[in-house]
DNA sequence: ATTTTGCGAAACCAATTAGTTGCATATATT
DNA sequence: AATATATGCAACTAATTGGTTTCGCAAAAT
């Protein structure tokens, strides 16, 4: 039961999932008309979301409404902070490359 | 043999080796010393990291440096894009509901 | 030349996973 | 009240996963 949030959207059905809930909340059901699995299928996967706090649910009579909590997403962002440090420091360095290529040029 | 970057960081394990790698490159046992468990483990994930191109490998005699492919990063980053929107919008949102409070209360 | 070291690959194993089918339960509809 | 609908949950299955052990090969050290 390693349930965080990278496992959560290593699945591409789950991601699919996410991409649906995010626009606007939505029952298994309706889930499940979109993809080639059963509904038991989608309520799992659900379920990890659930699990794994990437989604929350609203009882409406007797349907569930599932929607994206977006402020879990934010982890995978922090996650990425680190290496998106990286790539700029790489971009600015390659920016540095460049001038000192132009002033070259400049001096000639 | 679905080899995607999502899976790929899926694992903890992966994930520190990505963390590892991205400061210097890196041998598997080099890398090994840091978990626990044994060289080839490491090695195996390594073949998943090279697969999905998150890794690439620098051979040096007989030791083979693994190092980050940054620029895969950003195919996450990338994919986190359409939800930083989303939570960038709710927070302008919220930015207004805050202004809105203040000019009433300005106006008292 | 022989031994040691660093490595990937294959065979195997236990645990996990994504999926199915078959329930049970609660809410709507008739 | 009887039936239909929306859902979660449990049992089961096939495939995948992360790991170990064993092997073979090439480069380095002795």
């Amino acid at each position: 039961m390693r349930r965080d949030v990278f496992q959560a959207i290593a699945d591409p059905t789950r991601r699919a999932i996410i991409a649906l809930i995010a626009l606007q909340a939505m029952t298994p059901n309706a889930l499940a008309e979109n993809f080639n699995t059963t509904r038991q299928a989608v309520s799992k996967h659900l379920r990890i979301l659930t699990e794994c706090e990437l989604v929350k649910q609203e009882q409406q009579g007797r349907e569930i409404y599932y929607s994206l909590e977006i402020e879990k997403m934010k982890e995978i962002d922090k996650w990425l902070e680190q290496y998106r440090k990286i790539w700029e420091t790489r971009f600015s360095q390659l920016d540095n490359v460049l001038k000192t290529i132009k002033n070259k040029n400049h001096g000639k």
